[in-house]
DNA sequence: TGTATTTCTTAATATAGATTATTTTTCTCT
DNA sequence: AGAGAAAAATAATCTATATTAAGAAATACA
């Protein structure tokens, strides 16, 4: 049978059949990712889709400074992987690590290409999932444009309350493309 | 007839059938856009995709100093929309302009849920460039936080040659998130 | 062909946020 | 509970880029 929480996710945005969903579910592999542990590192070919049953997780890659930029955060009901890598089958810069103990369920490309060879409902619901994402992005861009550090902090506490508790202030920081200095002044200044 | 530009740009990624081709060019449109005008402007709903056939578009915001922020620019055979707008159905911010005389064939949000009712293949092509953008999108992500704006300027003009060539330098400096007074100092100092 | 508008450059000054170094607090694990 | 590690705060200094203002090229357009 598959997951409950990943056929609501589905059931979200498409219908597939009973049979469908049975046949998308053979194509998983169960996982558990301690604290710390990374599912991709630099230089590695990303092979996977991951679906987030619990826990949460960071992408980042680390630049000629050696400091680490986290690009994306994942929390329950999300996918994370890198889609570069992924679909241009090209080694990839980023790290994908835990945040929490985590549980997923895991997805090959290959598998991935058979699981949307054949069902239309399933294509709906990863292009809807890629709109949703587009439309994350771009409003992540809309706010680094627009508003200063400071903004973005106050902006993020009110509109992702659930991330600001769990996840530590560095990589928030990191995150909003600031040092993790210079947000702490922020928040001690009120 | 489906446009020939708009059939290849589709066979890239999936191949529908010759029915679902001619089903699919019954819902759009042609129009031409003059320089400067405007298919979208904030507080409208967006409510067409559009694919461009010839020409040059810029996705901007006007941010509260009044300042101009480029989040995207469209050139031939990509297509441009609000997609936050257009799929949540809210006002957009957004201002989607020509930089060119140019040539589009649209398509309302309707009749494309329209197309992607029924045919598998619409949903892989719609599904494949989702992607493609996001992947877009997490390069720029990649670079703004990596590069000097030295480094952003030099990387475009290398990988993007033919957009440093159509856009004028202050969109540019825009789209990086920097001044034209600070990308002309960039370049003068070689 | 000349005038207006748009685009680009230069230069002086200002500032948001980075860097570095140190200290304090909080977490984690035995 | 206590030691060590991880995370957060504080503060001084520095720097990349913004801002402002003026003028020079380039382009469009009448």
């Amino acid at each position: 049978m598959i997951n409950k929480q990943l056929k609501n996710s589905i059931l979200q945005f498409a219908t597939p059949s009973d049979e469908t969903f049975e046949e998308f579910n053979d194509l998983l592999e169960y996982r558990e990712i301690n604290k710390k542990e990374f599912i991709l590192t630099k230089g590695q070919n990303c092979k996977h889709h991951y679906f987030i049953l619990k826990g949460c997780f960071r992408s980042f890659f680390i630049n000629e400074k050696g400091t680490e930029k986290i690009l994306n955060f994942g929390i329950e009901n999300w996918w994370i992987t890198d889609y570069d890598s992924l679909t241009n089958l090209c080694p990839t810069n980023l790290y994908i690590q835990a945040i929490e103990n985590s549980q997923v369920l895991c997805i090959t490309k290959e598998n991935m290409d058979k699981a949307l060879n054949h069902s239309l409902e399933m294509n709906r619901y990863f292009r809807i999932i890629a709109e949703k994402v587009r439309i994350a992005d771009q409003r992540r861009m809309y706010y680094m444009f627009n508003l200063s550090g400071k903004e973005i902090y106050t902006m993020f506490c009110e509109k992702f309350p659930e991330f600001v508790q769990r996840i530590p202030l560095y990589m928030l920081a990191s995150y909003f493309g600031l040092t993790p200095e210079f947000l702490s002044k922020i928040r001690g200044n009120g």
